[in-house]
DNA sequence: AATTTCCCCAACCGCGAAGTT
DNA sequence: TAACTTCGCGGTTGGGGAAAT
């Protein structure tokens, strides 16, 4: 349908917003709201357009953002969610307080992704990256229905591969025969959101819903966020529960693999999850974060904002980091979350090959 | 110290959905 | 119901700071 002209017209300002005009969009907003954000701009006194101004509030200047490092936690749940909702940033967001999309996409792209990769995991589908071998098209020739097959030598680098990748080779072989009306890839990540879904639907309907278990969605792209059934917004936003209730999902992430792959693979706990191996450590790591979100929200509530954090930020600017969230060391040298990843799920690949040279 | 490369993230763009006339 | 407007989402970009050379 049409489109908005908006950005479209000359003489409107773009980049980076300053200061005086941060305080202007925020004394707007604070006396008149946000009704029509095309017309704000020309109310407010600024040379923007209506949808740079929405942008602005809603990834920086609005009151309850959270900033700072991602918890262990939040990035936990946004690991989790991705599982299930895929690129759904607003939706992930919407469990996420005080995080916006932007924020979530950002974060998801610079860091997250790239630790997949390292870990070996595909971040779109969270399946083990097997085209780091170009397995698929391999997997997919003639010798695929052969019982018996010899990988190392049709793979030719017997010499150079690692015996456990080429135990998870034949261990994917085996699955695949026993799922051949599955294509992995692809659906095997169907399989998993469908599962995943049921497990966190089960979660939520349970004290809402208790019989009415079997009407799930069979796709869940296509379950809204908001069908997660809460009974409220606040309940929505309640998130103190989220991250523990998702524990269980640690259960689908193994259980979706075929066992014999995570078995061949890896030696997994029992309570597998990106973070398996060290948990003790992050559990040492205080993170005060979540009141002070709690807070945030009360005081949203309440509708008595604070805007003082929110001018104690430079103007477009990278984001002032707290350090409520940040991980230190013992040697007091801030670490990457990324160290107290698995360490089992960096598993042999990484000896065998650059994985940087397929990202 | 100067230059180059890398990385992060705020902001933009284009599109589709929803709402309005 | 078509035409138009507004909003919100997801993908992408580019400025600027940090790290490497």
């Amino acid at each position: 349908m049409g489109r908005s002209p908006c950005c479209d017209k000359n003489g409107l300002k773009k980049g980076p917003w300053t200061p005086e005009e941060d305080q202007k969009l925020i004394d707007y907003i604070q006396k008149h709201g946000y009704g029509n954000w095309r017309t704000l701009p020309k109310n407010a006194g600024l040379q923007r357009c209506g949808k740079s101004c929405r942008l602005r509030w809603t990834n920086y200047l609005r009151p309850d953002i959270k900033r700072g490092r991602f918890s262990f936690e939040e990035e936990e749940t946004i690991i989790q969610l991705h599982s299930i909702l895929g690129n759904k940033w607003s939706a992930i967001a919407a469990r996420l307080p005080g995080r916006t999309d932007n924020e979530i996409k950002n974060y998801w792209n610079t860091h997250i992704r790239k630790r997949l990769l390292r870990m070996g995991i595909d971040p779109v589908t969270h399946s083990p990256r097997l085209d780091l071998l170009d397995l698929s098209s391999i997997l997919s020739s003639s010798i695929y229905n052969q019982s018996q097959m010899n990988i190392s030598r049709l793979l030719g680098v017997n010499s150079l591969v690692n015996p456990e990748l080429l135990r998870l080779a034949t261990s994917f072989m085996s699955s695949q025969r026993e799922n051949q009306n599955h294509e992995f890839i692809v659906d095997h990540n169907v399989e998993d959101n469908q599962l995943c879904s049921s497990q966190v639907q089960d979660q939520y309907q349970q004290p809402l819903m208790q019989s009415n278990h079997n009407h799930l969605p069979t796709q869940v792209q296509e379950i809204p966020a908001c069908s997660i059934p809460f009974s409220n917004e606040a309940e929505l936003m309640n998130m103190d529960q989220f991250p523990s209730n998702f524990s269980h999902l640690n259960d689908w992430q193994s259980n979706a693999m075929p066992s014999n792959l995570t078995e061949d693979y890896v030696t997994l706990p029992p309570n597998y999850d990106y973070y398996a191996t060290d948990h003790h450590h992050h559990q040492t790591v205080k993170d005060p974060s979540s009141s002070e979100t709690s807070n945030f929200q009360s005081n949203n509530s309440n509708q008595s904002f604070s805007f003082a954090s929110v001018l104690s930020t430079p103007s477009s600017s990278p984001t002032q980091l707290n350090s409520n969230s940040t991980y230190v060391n013992n040697s007091g040298i801030e670490e990457e979350p990324d160290s107290y990843c698995s360490n089992i799920l960096k598993f042999e690949i990484r000896d065998i090959l650059d994985v940087n040279d397929f990202m």
